[in-house]
Order: structure tokens, then sequence, then C-alpha cells
DNA sequence: ATATATTGCGTTATCGATAACGCAAAGTGC
DNA sequence: GCACTTTGCGTTATCGATAACGCAATATAT
């Protein structure tokens, strides 16, 4: 492996004038910067990290803008968890990640957690922009380096880069699981119609899981009948007086059931509570969330869909240290694996998650 | 952040001392050796692994003994992706990863592989014991470390972690996905039986697979007949051979296929040659082989179990360093999270690989 | 009692990159 | 022509952990 000090020796120069041309930081001719670029290629020339990283005694703060833990079902609280992880490993090296947490549902609480982490002595942001409009004015001013999450702002000059999912192929994902549960399921004097839940919030990756799987029925089993209920509050008794005032108004139980979040909870304990008639409808949902697993692992839930939060937010923190700190070429854009999960496979990914 | 300065002041002794009882490299007594290990717990200490890779300019070598690249059917090419890519992350700080292939097919050339390796000057090992009995003996008159992948030899007293897949659970999860794929179509004329292709070999994780395929449909389609058929050579034209063969013999179709290793590809490229019909019936099978994907996409095959063989080669690699050179706790036992592919999601997995 | 071994500890050079500091030579302004 | 700035470069301390080396003070052997 070669050193700055080898590179140095072959042109003939001090390792502080190689120092200042790899960094651009001036003092040096022009003839010498390109003897020593040449040489540093072949070379082969790699910068030892660790050196780097022990003289680097400066403490690199990174900000987090994100929802509530508790907000869109407990997503977010896994989205931290994938965070912290990251923060752990970083602040091991003398790094900090700060959280600016804010209320979705708040215009004020959003743009007021923005502006905070942006006055703050953050280097670089990890950001998930939920509510784009109200955010997107601060974003224009600033000159940190952001990495979008969740939801993506593509014409920013700041967007370094920006990790998601891709929502409506995830709703059609979710309409092929549902085609094949109910395929076979013909009982005669059943209702033809499959409930959708759509849960609160106008969260635009909802009405696209939505879209995708509407688009994915109507494709494969235009005969079906889509009925949509809209719930209104985050809350599984709300859930619950939703379904029931349902079933009170319809006789016949829907031939499977989507629920376009992590509410598929709230609806399988509805189910159960009803008892095996009805935990036995089909019923997909999406992710996975800790205590919850059991009504995936009894089959009340049948297929559930992943996007691995806590990968989303590791995976985010990752690539703002591996952009900031070490300025490597990070991806500009990660779109993160859909997973299906059913209860063959949920033990499989909970053991793999904290190792 | 304490360093170890920080420690030994407190203490009242010098930095090498801190570091001599860290090590346990003898020369301290046990009194003080108590005091540095109560202050280092309240001061928090971490160490900089910075400072120690730097320190470090030992080269650490690493051996890997797995099969030929294009045995089971590419599978091991992939995993031989994953490790090459954690060698290169691993080798710019100095270090090597040397493969020591070997015919799966052949004792001699497994024992060779591997008695070249415990030779070679690795410091620890990343072995696939694809033939454990062959390998056993040879691993026991050792003493370097070793990391286990695939294949499991739980009793060796080397075995520092074993990293793979639970093959039975895949087998189910397979009959799971087949019972759905075929309870919605009911063509009456069709014969009830499934074809197992059952690839050559006797790894036995195929015949784990299979005896979880068999397990479940038995459970949930008890009256499906399950018909097997063997093929002897890892080779497309051998399995269009064999199925042409079966095909004459068999005026009716199957009403679904499952296939327990990427043959799976030979077998849709089979379908496809004999038109829609064929093309058309529900085919499962395993791993996302490059330039094969196709035929996920086109919806020849339904479903692709996959447990990501390049996560395992990295993973391996990743844990052999942090076991050897870093010293972390490792877990002793990872299994890889079972992934079901299909034409909604296989772009999202594609696309994720290799970033 | 003398020779040798062991124990317990301090001191120090080292790994490679960084950036502050210093200094001579060349350039600029009046 | 004198005072100054800028340019181009070398020198050096530093980051924290490591391990070789040295040196007393004991312990053990003969």
């Amino acid at each position: 492996m070669a050193t700055m000090k080898d590179i140095a020796e072959a042109v003939g120069v001090s390792t502080g004038t190689v120092d200042r041309i790899i960094h651009s930081r001036g003092r040096y001719s022009e003839k010498t910067a390109a003897q020593v670029r040449t040489v540093m290629k072949e070379l082969n020339y790699i910068p030892n990290i660790h050196a780097r990283g022990l003289k680097r005694t400066k403490k690199h703060i990174f900000g987090v803008v994100v929802p509530y833990r508790d907000q869109d079902g407990g997503y977010w609280r896994l989205v931290e968890e994938g965070i912290l992880k990251a923060a752990d490993e970083l602040t091991s090296f003398g790094n900090d990640v700060r959280i600016f947490p804010f209320d979705r549902y708040s215009s004020k609480s959003c743009t007021d957690a923005l502006s905070d982490a942006l006055s703050s002595d953050a280097e670089g942001l990890l950001i998930a922009p939920c509510r784009p409009d109200d955010m997107r004015g601060l974003l224009e001013q600033t000159n940190i380096p952001c990495i979008l999450i969740d939801t993506d702002i593509p014409d920013l000059t700041q967007r370094t880069a920006y990790i998601g999912q891709n929502s409506r192929q995830s709703g059609m994902l979710s309409g092929k699981l549902m085609s094949l549960l109910i395929s076979g399921k013909t009982s005669a004097g059943q209702a033809s119609y499959v409930l959708i839940v759509d849960p609160p919030g106008n969260n635009y990756h909802l009405s696209n899981r939505i879209d995708g799987f509407r688009c994915f029925m109507g494709a494969v089993m235009p005969e079906m009948k889509l009925v949509t209920i809209k719930a209104e509050v985050d809350d599984e008794h709300h859930f619950h007086g939703r379904l029931e005032e349902f079933c009170v108004n319809n006789q016949a139980l829907p031939r499977g059931i989507f629920v376009a979040d992590s509410s598929v909870y709230y609806i399988a304990s509805f189910l159960e509570k009803k008892g095996d008639e009805y935990a036995s409808v089909p019923l997909v949902g999406y992710d996975i969330i800790p205590g919850r697993e059991f009504t995936v692992e009894n089959g009340t839930i049948d297929f559930i869909l992943t996007q691995q939060p806590e990968a989303q937010g590791y995976r985010g923190i990752i690539m703002l240290y591996d952009d900031i700190v070490l300025k490597k070429e990070i991806h500009k854009e990660v779109i993160t694996p859909l997973n299906i999960i059913t209860r063959e496979n949920i033990h499989t990914f909970m053991g793999y998650m904290n190792s």
C-alpha cells in the first residue's frame, strides 16, 4: 500500500505539499500538482482511513429531521432505531447525531424542526420531507448537504441523495398476493368484494400503495369489487369502531382485506376478537412492528410487506458520513427492497435485524 | 471520549500498563488490573479503532475455502462476489483474502484445498464444508479460527461462527407459495400432481428443501400427488432431455413445478420453448442468477426464494475481520433471511445488491 | 550467598494523514 | 528602491493505541 510519503518521495516533494494538493488547499503549483496526481494513480494511492480518522479530532455533527416516533403507526420509531444504531457506530469515532423530530400533521412543527436543524451546527442533514411544500422554501436557502428519506424532492440542489421506497410498486405486489390468497377460496355464498383500509393522514405513499393495489386487482380480477373505508384517527379503538360499524352495515364478510400501512395490526386484533371466521379472512398489510409479530405467526395476517425502515435509517446516516467525512462517491438514489413477510419466514427476518 | 491516557492517569499508571491489561499480555498485577478495569467502565472507555487500525501495520490474511464458482448452478459465484466485495473493502486496510476453491463432487479436491488453506499463512478461514465428513478430520487438527458458511459442523471447536440458511423452512415456504399458486387454477381436465425437480448432487440443503416442501404440501393439500424427477448432471441440455422424456410419458401437465435450486432457470427455458401452455405452469425455485432474471420478469417463474448468497459471503469475511482483527464479539450463528422474489419486486432487489 | 528468572511497571518510537507554522523567493504597489 | 504580499514548499507536532525495550525489585534455584 502506497502512503503519502511514498508519493512525496517519488515526486521529490514533501508530504505537506502532497496533502495540500489532495485537499486543494492551495499553496502549490499546478505543475507539481499534475506530477503528484500522476504518481498517485501510478502507485494506486488509497488514503489510510485510520490515519485520517485518528487525526481528525473534529467532531462531525449530523442532524436528523423526521416525524415523531409514534407517527404513522410506529413506523418512524423503526427508522429512528436504524438511525441510532448507525449513530452509535459513528459516535465511537467522536461524532454526534442530533434528532429534530416534528409532528407530520403540523405545518409549523415541521418548519420549526427544520429551521432548528438548519441553524444548528450540523454539517449534513437526513430529512424526511413529509410536507415537501412546507419544507422546500427553507431547504432552498441553505447549502448544507441533505439526504432525503421517504419523500423525494428531486429538483432540490441540496439533495445529495434520496433513500426511499417504490410505494406504487409495493401496492401492486400487495395486489398480487391478495389475488393469490383469494383465488383459492371460492365459497359461493361470500360476497365478491375486497376491503381496502385507508389509514389516517394523506401520506402520498399510502395513496400510491392503494393505487397500485387497485391497479393490480383491476387487471387480474376485474369482477372483484373494491370497497374502501377511511380511518380518521391513528388509534386502535377508532379502527375497531369503524370496522364494527362496517360489519353491521355489511352482512357479508369481505373476500380479503388490504391495509395500506402498519394499522394492519389493528385490523388483525379486531378480526381475532371476532372469532375464527373473521380471522381467516385473507389480510395483507405493511411493516413489522415489534411486539405485534404474533398476528403474522398465527396466520391472522397472511402477508406483510416491508421496506426495512431500520435499514433505511441506518443507511441514511452511513451515507451522510460517507459523503461528508469520507468524501466517498455515494449513490444518488437508493430504492430499498420490497420484502414479503409471512408466517414461514418472519423468524428469519427478526433474528437478522439486530445483528 | 476517554482515551487510554485518561485511564492511565486516573489510575496512576502508564498507558503501557493499561494496554497490557486490556490485552491480557501479562506483566501487571491483578490489583492494578482491577482498578484499571473499574475506571475503564466508569469513564466508558471505547478503544479508538482508528488508532488501532493505524498502528496495526501487520497484514492480515484470510483464507476462503469454497466450491468452484460454477458449481451449484452458479450459486458459488454469487457467494464469491460478496466475498470479493468485502475483501476489496478490507484490502484498503492492508489485508488479504485468498480463495482456495474446490470441486464439491471430489473428495480429494476438497481436502486438498482445505489443507492448502490450513498450511497457508491465513489467520482465519471462511469455509463451506460441503463435504463435512471429508473435511472434519483436517479441521479438528488445526487451531485456526474458522467461520463456516452454508453447511454447519456444530461440534467443531474451531467453529467461530456459522452463517447459513434454514433450508427446510425455505422448503415449507416454497410449499406455501406453490399451494397459493395452484389453489386458484382449477382446470378440471388437469391431472392433480405437482412435479418436484431434484437437482444433481446430494447437497443436504436440497433434500431439506424438498422435505420441507413435501411436508407443507402434504399438510395443506393432502390429495395432491407429488412426483419427483431426479436430474443427474448440472447441465441445461440434460435437464431439457429429462423433462422432454417426462412429457412423453405423462400426457397431462403438472399443476405446478418446484425446483430445489437455481436449475429452475433450466426448467423455465424448457417451458418457454414448449409454448405458452407450458410457460404458464406455476413454477417456484431458488436464487437470482445474473442474466437470467427475465424469466422472473416475464412471469415464467412465479416465485424465487433467495438467501442472498452475496450477503452471506460478504458477511462471512466481515465477521472474520471483526473476530480476528477488531476482536469484537460476533454472533455464533447467523441465519440469513428468506427472501421471496417475484415479478413485482425483483427490480427492487437487483438495484440494491451492488450499492 | 550468588546467579538467574520473573514480575510489575515506565518510556518511547511507530503507524499515516493532517494542518499549523515558518521561510525563502518571487511578485506588487507607490 | 523599499515595504508589502503572495506563492510554493518543507518541517513538525499531533491524533490514540501498540508493543518492543529497559530497569528495578522480588523470587527461585543451586
